[in-house]
RNA sequence: GGGCGUGUAGUUCAGUGGUAGAACGCUACGUUGACAUCGUAGAGGUCAUAAGUUCAAUUCUUAUCACGCCCA
């Protein structure tokens, strides 16, 4: 009979919708009162589904999914986020195409279009996660500029300024030229690039003395207003505090002592520019330097600049002044070097370091309470090394610059009079009074602050944000702290580590219980994806070919802590095949009338493949428990695999095959209500994997109705180990070893594997016989045995086995290759001579029978006895070979 | 320079102080009434190197080498 074969794309999209129709996703009360929560790291609203995302959903989705099989009230709370510089840069790329710049329309209109373009764009990530079969509870979907979100985004910046955790100051911050705005350091590349050293000469005031430095980016000597050499360094001791006159720009500077400088550095004399790069800010602020910023914000030189250089950009002006050097002589040397540069994460420019005035989080004061909290465990990492640098992080921590020159964002919520006090409140109105109280009756005006702030600020939030807060909701009451928070290690500091602030200090209460921190997502060479490189395997073309389901298998399993998952189309194609497997494996039991449609009395099961089957089901089941639990994706996914593929695949249904053929009702009827009732489990144990397919074949075998309930809504399997099928287990694992061992057989005598052969016994093998014996129908059909007896006739193509340590004679119609058998024997017999040797002489060592424990030397004992009886009758068989005339 | 990690079969990776595992790939055979997106059987490893701890090290410690990431 022909199968419809499973059509992953029309079975996904319908089942979406059955999920979604019906509610599934949404927090059930549960009677244990136990609740399990998540918050999705929000994926920005230009963000395309990428093998990153689909990892890190993936994961989140089995947790979710297997927590609420397990009755714990689950919520996974979805979201976006504005990505304030990504989205605007996106929407002035529209305008461009019309023609247009954001500031002919200005800021208003221009946010209007943001807003049209978010309303059409936005929300694309969303459906790809809905793909991947995420199952978040999309009806409480939040995004970062909702009204409700930006209130407390207000309420946290008013409450941490007043208590003086957020401020205003004049600092050497990273600008970015392109975009014009502030970026977060942790925004910078450095990226390694060619570049060339300057060595230049800075002659003495009124001497021809001279002093060389080397320099990367010569131009800055605009704004030089030091020379630092190291005050042990011999060389230069004469020279501390004399006077230099800088070239071209001919500003009278003095020589200082400063261990920055370093003498095996270059020519061991630095410039320092105080306003240009931040060791020299660091020195400047020691010594009491002069800061001149000679930069405009677009990069091009100011009106501190030389003359002929004023206006020029940053590299022409580099350009000008190289020329001019060389031209006066000034310029010794240029050698090419290897160093790192600062480059905008989003605009890819150079960024530059710029003395401007910004908002600032007092984050070292923050960081306090969630380096408590991890050492306290309240919140702890999975792999826990991430513990580590999350301290080293959190102690060194800078200034939070939270402050962004662009208009897409929450705009500061502080107004500024004509004298430029300010005055920073959760409204216009609010600040009107503030100022009221100031200027009394004196008339005033307020405008406000032009400045958005970093978009992790407000995901910051994300945790306590989206459950309503400030407002008191009870869903907060019931998922706050949430369960734990899956996530890259990429934006632990970004996000994490911000989260844990905020979070500690708002709440009072840690934002999640733990943190599992992922992998990237690397090609299968190890590379990471760029679309430079081109070797970006996009998720949504392998869900198309393959299926959301072969996907996130792959994605799981390959999920092993610490180490990246190097993903290839093999792999995925691979778990495709496994889920065909199921499919057909299910078919087979619609062939056989193997329908669930009554309740199964585990007392009452007889047949010993169903004993076997099920308590091999238990300890998959007990281990897949505890390594999801346990965060050890990889693992559980390979337990899964492994039970319904060898256990239930390779052997159950075979054996199943000579009961079906029988003519005893009574055990027809137990086999197809046990093998129909396995599979529903097996399906139960595969939802978080494969969800998609799990619950279609739930449907397809009336599951749905038998138990009333969908799959995604049913029960975790829990069943309880049943002692009396332990004999059962053995046995059938014993009759496996006998299958497997005839058939190794045949493939060593050359002999086709279908044919049959018989089974003479004799006395001496009463352990195999009585296997034998009580599984007969079975290992006659699935072994190809003929006929059983102990009388074996004519000795012609008899060959005698070692199985379950006992010798058992086969007999074959065909003619036997006797050398062939032989030559694997003696190769049998050498490996295990060498481990006997081994053995003897570890039993022989007088230290290791006092130290070792007596278990281990026990079971070496009778390691050690069983398989010399094993290399004795391997030789007995060996000889009774010898004796056959060939 | 500081920190973290990795090195196990051809490849990708699990794992363990006491007989080395999986998947994919490979080889041979096979279309037997679920499945060729498959079955059966098999080959394949000095567990990076060296020293130490131990009765015993692939596993623990140290060093070295190689590779990767993060921070400066």
């Amino acid at each position: 009979m022909e199968f419809k074969k499973y059509n992953h794309n029309t079975e996904e999209k319908k089942i979406s919708k059955f999920w979604e129709k019906k509610g599934c996703f949404k927090p059930k009360k549960s009677k244990s009162k136990r609740t399990f929560s998540m918050v999705i790291p929000p994926p920005n609203i230009t963000g395309r589904l990428h093998m990153g995302h689909a990892l890190n959903n993936s994961l989140q989705d089995v947790l979710a999914r297997f927590y609420r099989m397990r009755g714990f009230e689950t919520l996974w709370q979805p979201g976006t986020d504005h990505a304030g510089i990504a989205t605007q840069a996106v929407v002035e790329k529209n305008l461009k195409l019309e023609g247009l710049k954001k500031d002919d329309l200005g800021r208003e209109k221009f946010i209007e279009k943001v807003w049209e373009w978010k309303k059409e764009s936005g929300s694309i990530i969303v459906e790809q996660l809905k793909k991947l079969g995420c199952s978040c509870d999309w009806s409480r979907s939040r995004f970062t500029m909702d009204e409700k979100l930006s209130k407390a985004v207000i309420k946290v910046f008013v409450e941490l300024y007043n208590k003086k955790l957020i401020y205003k100051d004049v600092k050497l911050i990273n600008w970015d030229t392109g975009l014009k705005t502030a970026i977060s350091d942790l925004e910078v590349i450095q990226k390694e690039v060619q570049s060339k050293l300057y060595y230049i000469d800075y002659y003495l005031e009124n001497s021809s003395e001279k002093i060389s430095i080397a320099t990367t980016r010569p131009e800055t000597m605009m704004g030089d207003t030091a020379i630092a050499v190291n005050p042990k360094d011999e060389r230069y001791k004469h020279l501390i505090g004399k006077k230099v006159r800088i070239p071209l720009v001919e500003r009278i500077i003095t020589i200082i002592a400063d261990s920055y400088a370093d003498p095996e550095q270059g020519s061991g004399a630095v410039k320092i520019t105080p306003a240009h790069d931040f060791n020299d800010y660091e020195v400047g602020k020691r010594n009491k330097l002069n800061v001149i910023n000679i930069f405009e914000k677009d990069g091009k030189i100011n009106k501190n600049g030389i003359k002929d250089c004023i206006g020029l950009d940053r590299f022409e002006a580099r350009k000008f002044v190289v020329d001019q050097l060389k031209l006066k002589n000034y310029l010794i040397k240029i050698e090419t070097i290897k160093n790192k540069v600062p480059y905008g994460d989003r605009s890819n420019t150079i960024i530059e370091p710029l003395l401007t005035e910004q908002w600032f989080v007092n984050a070292k004061s923050l960081a306090k309470k969630p380096i408590k909290i991890v050492k306290e465990n309240k919140t702890s990492f999975f792999p826990k090394n991430w513990t580590k640098t999350f301290y080293q992080w959190m102690n060194d921590i800078e200034p939070w610059c939270i402050s962004r020159q662009i208009w897409w964002g929450h705009r500061i919520p502080a107004w500024y009079d004509e004298n430029n006090n300010i005055f920073v409140a959760e409204n216009e109105k609010k600040a009107f009074v503030l100022a009221k109280k100031k200027h009394k009756d004196k008339t005033f005006n307020l405008k406000q602050e032009t400045d958005v702030l970093d978009t992790w600020f407000s995901s910051a939030l994300w945790p306590f944000a989206t459950l309503g807060w400030p407002e008191k909701t009870k869903e907060i009451k019931k998922f706050y702290p949430t369960s734990v928070l899956v996530t890259g290690f990429d934006i632990i500091f970004f996000w994490v580590a911000r989260m844990l602030m905020m979070g500690n200090f708002f709440q009072k209460k840690t934002p999640f219980k733990k943190v599992y921190v992922h992998a990237l997502v690397r090609d299968e060479k190890g590379q990471k994806m760029s679309k430079s490189k081109g070797n970006v395997i996009d998720p949504l073309e392998l869900i198309n070919t393959y299926g959301a389901d072969s996907l996130r298998f792959t994605l799981i399993s390959m999920a092993s802590p610490g180490r990246d998952v190097k993903l290839s189309k093999d792999r995925v194609i691979g778990n495709r095949n496994f889920i065909t497997k199921i499919w057909s494996a299910n078919n087979f039991l619609n062939l056989n009338s193997c329908k669930l449609n009554k309740k199964i009395n585990l007392k009452k099961i007889k047949l010993p493949i169903n004993k076997w089957i099920f308590s091999e089901f238990i300890e998959v089941q007990e281990k897949s428990t505890e390594h999801i639990e346990n965060f050890r994706f990889d693992e559980a996914s390979r337990v899964v695999y492994k039970f319904v593929w060898q256990y239930y695949c390779d052997w159950y249904l075979e054996f199943l095959k000579p009961i079906f053929n029988s003519k005893n009702k009574v055990s027809i009827a137990e086999a197809r209500q046990f093998a129909a009732f396995m599979m529903s489990n097996i399906l139960r144990l595969l939802h978080p994997f494969i969800p998609f397919f799990s619950e279609t074949v739930w449907i397809k075998n009336k599951l749905d109705i038998f138990y009333k309930t969908s799959l995604i809504e049913s029960e975790w399997p829990r069943y309880k180990k049943i002692g009396k099928f332990k004999k059962n287990q053995v046995d059938i694992s014993k009759v496996i070893e006998l299958i497997s061992n005839i058939r190794s057989t045949k493939a060593e005598l050359n002999i086709p594997p279908k044919l049959y052969c018989d089974i003479i016994t004799s006395n001496k093998s009463e352990t195999v016989i009585s296997i034998i014996k009580n599984n007969l129908e079975v290992i006659k059909q699935v072994g190809r045995i003929g006929r059983l007896s102990n009388n074996s006739g004519d000795k012609k193509n008899i060959i005698e086995i070692l199985v379950l340590k006992q010798k058992l004679s086969l007999k074959f119609d065909a003619d036997v290759d006797l050398i062939s058998q032989k030559n694997k024997l003696l190769d049998k017999i050498k490996v295990i001579g060498i481990k006997i040797n081994n053995l003897n002489k570890k039993l022989q060592n007088k230290a290791y029978l006092k130290n070792a424990p007596r278990e281990i030397v026990q079971n070496d004992k009778v390691l050690l006895r069983d398989l010399s009886i094993e290399e004795n009758k391997l030789r007995s068989i060996v000889s009774s070979i010898n004796n056959v005339k060939i």
